[in-house]
Formats: C-alpha cells, structure tokens, sequence
DNA sequence: CTGAAAGCGCTTACAG
DNA sequence: CTGAAAGCGCTTACAG
C-alpha cells in the first residue's frame, strides 16, 4: 500500500489505479471488484475501500469488449414527437432496470436515409438488440440489410411475417369498444374513426361491425365515419360538415379538457387501449 | 488475398478479417479505412472492397477505448412525458448530427436515486458529456460527487451559479407578451398564469407587471391571476371560482382546439416562447 | 487465495 | 508506402 493516495491527475481512474493503492495485482483486484469468491475477505476489502478512495468506476467500454455484450440497445423511432414513441421507450426503460441496459435514442424523422445512418452508428457502437417504433399500425419495411442482432418491431409491425413484431390489436380493440357500449346498455351506435389509409381505423372499424353483428345490430348511419386523426372530427364544435358526413355529432370532446390531472392527449376511436401481441 | 471470401462464422467482421482478405496488415487496413493518406491508391481501394464485401463496421467501443472520446451524451431528464425533454432531446440531436454522436436518454422519473444510477452508469459508459433537463425552471440541486465531464443543465437551471445552465427567459418572456399585446393596441391587460410556487409565473408576472409599470398601465384586477397550470384555468368554462379569484374569464381555450395541424398541448402564459440563455 | 500472461478490436508512433 | 509492436482498460483461464 503507497502512503500517498496517488489520486490520478487528469483521467479517470482505472483498475490499475485501484490495484495500485490497494497494493493487489489488477487480476485480484477484478475479482474483488466483480464478487468473484475466490478473493480473502480482508483482501476484498481493501480493494473496495481503494475504489471507493478513487471514485473507480469500471469502464464499461473496455468490458464489453470482451464479453461481447455492451448493455446497450437502441431504439429507433420515426417519430419521437408523436404519441407512441415515449410511452414505448419508458416501458423499455423500465424493463431494462436504471442503469443495467441503457438506450440509445434515435430519431429518423420519418427518412429512410437518416434511419440507415442510425442503424449503422448504433450496429458500431456494438447494441445487444434493436427497438424500431414506428407511428402508426401500417405494416413497415424492414430494416435493411443483415442486421446482426436482434430486432423488435413495435406499433408499426415489419412487412416481413418472419419478423418480430409487436403490435396492437387494433380489431380487438373495435369489438372491445363496441362490448363495452353493448354492456352499458346503447343499442344505436355509431363508429367514428379516423382516415381509411390507416390499418389502425380500418382494423377497428372491421372489429366494431363484427361486434354489432355478433349483436344483432347494425352500425348507425350504416358504415364507420371516416374523417382526420384529430379531436376537432370527433368533437362536438363542428359546424359545417361535407356532404359525405351526416348532420349528426357524435362525442363530446370535454375529455380532452378534463380538470386537474396533468393534461393528456386522447384519441376518440381507442388507440390508447393497452398493448397486446396479436 | 486468399481464394475464398473468409465470411466470418458467428461473430461481427473484425478489421483483421479485412486486412487478411485484402492481403494486408492491420495497421494497413486502419489506414485506409481511416482515409489517412499514407497508403497507395491501390491498396485503399482493396482494402475498402474488402471491408464492403464483409459488411464491416468498426468497432466504436475499441476505438474509443484508444481515442478517449466516446462519441456518445447522456439525456438525463427527470420527466420524459413533460412537454420539455422532448423538443429538448431533438435539438440536441440535431445538433450531433444523425450518427456523429449518440444521446443515451434516461428517465429519472424524478428520483433522486434513480438519477444517480444513471449518472453512474453513463459515466461507466464514458459519456463525452451530459444533458441534465429539468421539467420546470426552478434552480436544481446539481449533480452529486465529482462528475468527470462536462455537464449542461437545460430548462432548469442548476442551483450552483458555477455550473452551466440553459434556462428560459421568462421575465423577459412576461414583457414579451405585454409589448406584443401593447402593439395590438390593447390597454386593459391581465395576466392570467400558473402557481406561484413555480419561479416560471413568478418571473413571468414581474416581466409583465414591469412592462405594464413602463407603459404607464396597472394589471386588470391589480395582481395576476395565479391558478393550477392547466387549460382549465386558462379557459372559457369555469363555472364556480374561488372568493379569490375574480369573476371573469380571461382566455378562450380554442387554440388548443384549432383545426388542421396536429393537435399540440398549449401553455396559456408563455412557456412556448423560444429557449435563450439568460 | 494471488498474480503473470494473453487477448478483446482497434490506432498510433516507429522502423523499414 | 507498409507492417511489427505496444497499448487503451479490463477479464479470464492458467499456474503457483
């Protein structure tokens, strides 16, 4: 043990630092640091104190380098300012435990170009896996080119069925809603969504009249009322509408100004139902 | 340069698996690789046909472990579903350029523990900096120990007037909008905004009342009108007010309901106004 | 129980 | 122009 802390001048300390003042080979001093129990206690011991001396923290680069996994993943949205990425990315969080599995974030701002850049700098930095978000239902093409470790697909599955993909079951959603409704007693209901290019309005439309016709019913005005993702084609405030919409106002857009809680989006037609896996 | 291409079984192409089929020695193969412009035209374009034959990307871990710089920031935010982190985290990115560096995001959650795990991590994973983004302006106890590289606070500036903070200007922000209302000609102005327990209102209420003071005007009702920091205050539909609050209602909510453009949460006083250092 | 040695994938002086 | 060698910070067999 030197008699003077030998406290590293201008870089952060390392093992051999720590070895050093705990007067250990580096050898010993991994496996007291590690909890390898082939260390003395009194040994073990001093080495602990002499990192806690230093502020050791181990440099996780050097030790991904030989174990060949980094404690990385990244995670690649196409969206970040849209309404499914963050919730998304805190789950992840959350699974992976404060700071055993950290994550990249990535934002394609829906090009293609940029996602490969991203792709490539995070297959560099050597990820365990991949996470792509996408911002809607609709089938996405794949990641292209071998990507060498895994990859989710999650809310926007990957066109390519071998894939994984996590997604919403947005049929089952439709028939949910319209259970619940049935279940409260309406019998007249109507199916407001949003626009028919999304697989999201399509699926649930398809889950909605399945459960009417289940039921007996049919779907007021006939058919689902297609319109624009947005509160203002579901709320009450509409004044004029075209020719293909009825006279008619559906929901109450007072859930979006609810007092108190902290403010949220809410979308009328259940894209906020739960995850599940098809 | 051997007769077949030597694709690697299971594991990521190294630069020796480049060099060994371009015939050449590592330190060659980095050369090339790294554009220095010691080796031959030649030789560059061998070892480059090489490395795209193997799909080969350089490992960032182990040249960082030589270089010392990591190329990657930790985001540490301490409320990622708040309006902020977000637009902040894009920023940031945009001003790494997609691939150059990377942004470790972590989610504090608001916990002091948490947070430190993941300073603690990030630092493990010798991060070349870190972002540390508050969810309101209020000064914040800065970042416990001795933090090896250089940190930023955003939003919510760090409590010690040594560290580096990027804040908002709201007392400049509160002037702001009364100029801007001045400008439109009006005279009898009050101010409407959130709790006065946040430095945000205060410092916003004194930028106004100080203009409104310069302009020869008192604040309608003589005093802002501090409330919870939601729409609800802000809006049209109060129909019971506290005995201390006046009987009268200040702003229309329908800007949070505008048509068209996708939907956007919207703070009545100000919090939108562009981020400048103080 | 402890330590010398090899090696993870790369870069950088330093000889040839 | 090219390559052998040392080294970044750590871990892991393998001897002692």
């Amino acid at each position: 043990m030197s008699t003077e802390p030998e406290v590293p001048a201008n870089r952060a300390p390392t093992l051999t630092d720590v070895a050093k003042l705990a007067g250990v080979s580096v050898a010993t001093a991994s496996k007291a640091i590690n909890g390898r129990d082939e260390v003395k206690a009194a040994t073990r011991a001093r080495v602990l104190k002499a990192a806690e001396l230093l502020s050791f923290a181990p440099n996780a680069l050097a030790r991904a380098l030989l174990g060949g996994r980094t404690g990385t993943v990244g995670l690649l949205t196409s969206d970040l300012e849209g309404r499914f990425s963050i919730p998304i990315l805190m789950g992840a969080e959350d699974a992976f435990g404060a700071g055993q599995v950290s994550v990249f974030l990535c934002d394609a701002r829906g090009d293609a170009i940029r996602e490969a850049y991203h792709v490539r700098a995070l297959l560099s930095r050597r990820v365990d896996g991949l996470i792509v978000v996408g911002s809607d239902t609709d089938p996405r093409p794949p990641l292209a080119g071998t990507i060498p470790v895994p990859v989710v697909y999650v809310y926007a599955p990957s066109a390519d069925p071998g894939d994984i993909s996590i997604t919403v079951d947005n049929v089952g959603g439709g028939r949910l809603a319209i259970d619940h409704l049935l279940a409260c007693g309406r019998r007249n209901i109507a199916h407001v969504t949003g626009e028919p290019g999304f697989a999201a309005a399509r699926d649930r439309a398809e889950g909605a009249a399945a459960a009417l016709t289940d039921a007996g019913l049919t779907m007021l005005g006939g058919k689902p009322y297609y319109g624009s993702w947005d509160e203002t084609w579901g709320g009450p405030r509409r004044t004029s509408w075209s020719s293909s919409t009825p006279r008619w106002t559906p929901f109450s857009a007072a859930a979006t100004r609810s007092r108190g809680a902290s403010w949220r989006p809410c979308v009328t037609s259940g894209a906020m139902c739960p995850m599940r896996s098809p």
